[in-house]
DNA sequence: CATACAGTTGAACGGTTGTTCACTTGTTGA
DNA sequence: TCAACAAGTGAACAACCGTTCAACTGTATG
């Protein structure tokens, strides 16, 4: 007799029975998903990454960080724009210029774990 | 007189001399940036973090995967080679089943760490 | 006020990515 | 050995993403 937890792509009562609805208690809801893989997305780009060190570093202007980075300023914009959004870099202005520095210390802890990952 | 980080496309000599090279001793080299990104990519997505989070509970087939998340399981196939090259999950066959299960302890952390950090 | 420069922005482009579909591989049991 | 089912794979498609280009805004200085 099959149960609740079987279903119809899969006839594995015999092998794992009642596993999916175990496993599913340990899935976050979709929004909370969804803004996790945002977050992720972000550090998931070789510009925003050098951005972040490089500001980690010391404050700058859009353009020393073009300047650094070797790219336009416009592309550094860019990027900025979603790290402002996403709550990783504040910013004030100064005359012409515009300051950037890093927002969170999360992010630095975040980072060095993958860090440590990758170096294996 | 200009000096040697000037760059023609800021004249920021006046406000941020030295910033430059100062910055950059903080950016890694090109392939650990690159190696990074690739790392976080993994996690940019909705439908690995929640294959992540349920093998997190309990190991299983790729069919109770697609039945747990109500996908394909083409798709979570094609999902779980990702992360079997990122080797972030382990797996052994049990019969016609493939089991999968996660691989490094790093990953919850670095979830947990991202998951701090959005609930702010 | 006009010029110069810092920064932002929107459209467009090329490359990437996730899913679907159809097919193949591999394993078990009749 | 053949049928049935789990899993993997390649091509194709649509959606997304990062950069470039060409504007535009804003601020300081002559």
């Amino acid at each position: 007799m099959r149960e609740i937890n079987d279903l119809p792509e899969c006839d594995a009562v015999a092998v794992h029975e009642g596993v999916t609805s175990l496993a599913r208690e340990g899935v976050p809801a979709p929004d909370t998903l969804l803004m996790l893989s945002e977050f992720f997305k972000i550090f998931g780009d070789p510009t925003r990454l050098s951005i972040l060190f490089a500001l980690d570093r010391v404050p700058m202007c859009v353009c020393d960080i073009a300047a650094t980075l070797g790219m336009t300023r416009s592309a550094v914009s860019h990027q900025l724009k979603v790290l402002r959004t996403a709550q990783l870099v504040s910013y004030r202005r100064e005359g012409k210029n515009v300051i950037y520095s890093p927002s969170d210390d999360h992010v630095r802890d975040i980072i060095e774990k993958a860090l440590e990952h990758i170096s294996e």
